[in-house]
DNA sequence: CTGCATTGAGAAATCGATTTCAAGCATTGT
DNA sequence: ACAATGCTTGAAATCGATTTCTCAATGCAG
């Protein structure tokens, strides 16, 4: 064990009480100059800090905040980590995450350390719990920021970006290369993104005189597998259709990889769009249309939000959520005249 | 704020002291098992969970461990991070991130988390700091782990994939496949692992008869622009080879880039492999032949091994240093004779 | 039935900071 | 010259758990 140094060896060689180096130490009290100079000489000589656990004690507070993402390895994930990292860093917070491998138990048993005061706040990234359950939360007064849905509850930060939007863009897209049958693959069918770019592609369909089929619907699970099979099914269902919409990269990929297996060219015979902008879809041939989304952005804003409720007690509705831009980024895979 | 239930509400509930409540809950003396239960009971109903801070300072432990990178969204990175946090959660430990966007400065912050105790342990991944500044840490007996690299010092776990070893398989691989001029591209010619590469590149010309050619070296940063700007200022040298061994595979992107550009075919004219097996590589066109290295078991590895140490305040030499093995991929961009 | 070991549980000390309370001293105004 | 005010500072309380110390009650052997 190290014999940590503690204030009251900076204040007894300082010649003063702890107290005072306190005071220096926090700014929170006039101290005199001399004894001020005095006392921070003394804690540089000592290379003196305070300790975590006591400071944490006293002030009731961490300057910690938790962060739960589904699945950490995903640069989506990643990118909103990074985005949440460097701002609460910027503002003196430290990050402990949780990766919970779509986990709900460890989704939740992380959640405890709101309760336990491990953590001042948590962020959720686009959590399996429902709008009940984090309202019950917040009910307790614990504070918690979502990232990537929209919550009702008039107490929860929340940032996103509108997937009915950039869902109507991107049929709107398709349409105008020619395409009237246009199939959308979902992801997890209770998940609140699926949900709503479902949303997006039949409100499009609908704006540009479309029938609505439903065997043009199938299920993914936002995996490179659950798209590849989802694809499969399609095509032995033998319905007609010169389109995809993947509700993101990932599932976009496994298109493609079906499409490889059964000699279909893209965008020749199918085009196929995705979402997240994720790297692979500019390296993969044909390069894949997509929608990018400004995760690291989304991550700031986040923290933002969470800390300024923290310190203020309270925030606007106007700036409790905040709804950002997507930007359809239009590649080979879909860019041909039908 | 919330009103939180402390121990003393607990013990009061329960007609009994602190004291045993606490002896309940960390099983650490016997009780008699009606109070036991009794206790138990109060805790469930009031959803009691023991203040952290507290705790932590009576017990100066946290059971937290911080985790430095370079880069958090970044697949390499992120996945020996995955393995981290898995395994500490197992564990019971929590895991603080830091993102250091290669900035030494905010490395060097970091590590006083390590110092004031908000952390038992720090794993840092490929760090920029020297040896003999991570002696001086690990002499104030603070905890640290290394991943990527080795480290002299005989208390500091490591756990790494040896590069003098795959970068000979590299080599070997390629002369087997009638290459004679292969082109080294480095990472950060400061970086360990880019020393090491080097050092199995020359190590394997010798081994196979094959002259060092110092006008092959060439220097990159570890990204694709590094890559794409050094393959760029071999071109215009002139000189002859047919294949290129890059750091990393991020490098080998930037020489795909290149070879775009310049219209050189992949692995008609020139061969390339990369190292880390990153996910592009296998979606790229050609394929990119790599090295894989075990990212997540890398992240468990050093976990045991700081936890072990932490508890048992010891490690044998043998169990202090993992080489983990790593993998040659041969993908299209290198699989062709010469 | 006495003596000694064992079990069970409370009172109080402790971890290391911050903050309140009170007091000493100097300065200013009348 | 004396009260009032402001500036510094230290002593002690506090945050909420864990752990040591102590002692009462019980069990068991002789």
């Amino acid at each position: 064990m190290t014999m940590d140094i503690k204030i009251v060896d900076v204040a007894s060689r300082a010649g003063v009480s702890p107290a005072t180096v306190s005071r220096v130490l926090n700014n929170t009290a006039n101290v005199n100059a001399k004894t001020k100079e005095k006392v921070m000489e003394v804690i540089r000589e000592l290379g003196y800090l305070p300790n975590a656990a006591a400071k944490n004690l006293r002030s009731q507070k961490t300057m910690t905040i938790g962060v739960i993402v589904p699945e950490i390895n995903n640069s989506y994930y990643a990118e909103i980590i990074k985005g949440i990292e460097n701002k609460a860093y910027a503002q003196k917070y430290k990050v402990i995450i949780c990766d919970t491998g779509n986990n709900k138990e460890k989704e939740l048993d992380f959640l405890n350390l709101l309760i336990n005061r491990t953590v001042d706040s948590m962020i959720l990234v686009t959590p399996q719990l429902s709008e009940e359950e984090l309202a019950r939360i917040v009910d307790m007064n614990y504070s918690i920021g979502i990232v990537g849905r929209y919550v009702g509850n008039g107490k929860v930060p929340c940032v996103f970006t509108d997937n009915v939007k950039f869902s109507k863009e991107v049929v709107r897209h398709l349409v105008e290369r020619g395409h009237k049958e246009i199939v959308f693959l979902s992801g997890y069918a209770d998940a609140i993104d699926s949900f709503e770019r479902l949303e997006g592609y039949m409100k499009a369909l609908r704006e540009h005189h479309l029938p609505f089929l439903p065997e043009l619907i199938e299920n993914g699970d936002f995996n490179e597998r659950g798209g590849y099979e989802a694809m499969k099914r399609l095509l032995d269902k033998k319905v007609s259709f010169s389109a995809v919409y993947a509700a993101n990269d990932e599932m976009a990929l496994g298109v493609y990889k079906a499409c490889r297996e059964f000699n279909i060219a893209i965008p020749g015979q199918i085009a196929v769009v995705g979402v997240d902008n994720d790297r692979i879809s500019r390296y993969i041939t044909p390069k894949l249309s997509t929608v990018s989304q400004p995760k690291i952005r989304m991550g700031r804003a986040i923290v933002d939000k969470i800390l300024h409720q923290l310190e203020h007690d309270s925030l606007k509705e106007e700036d409790r959520v905040l709804v950002l831009e997507s930007e359809l980024i239009v590649r080979e895979s879909s860019d041909i005249r039908l």
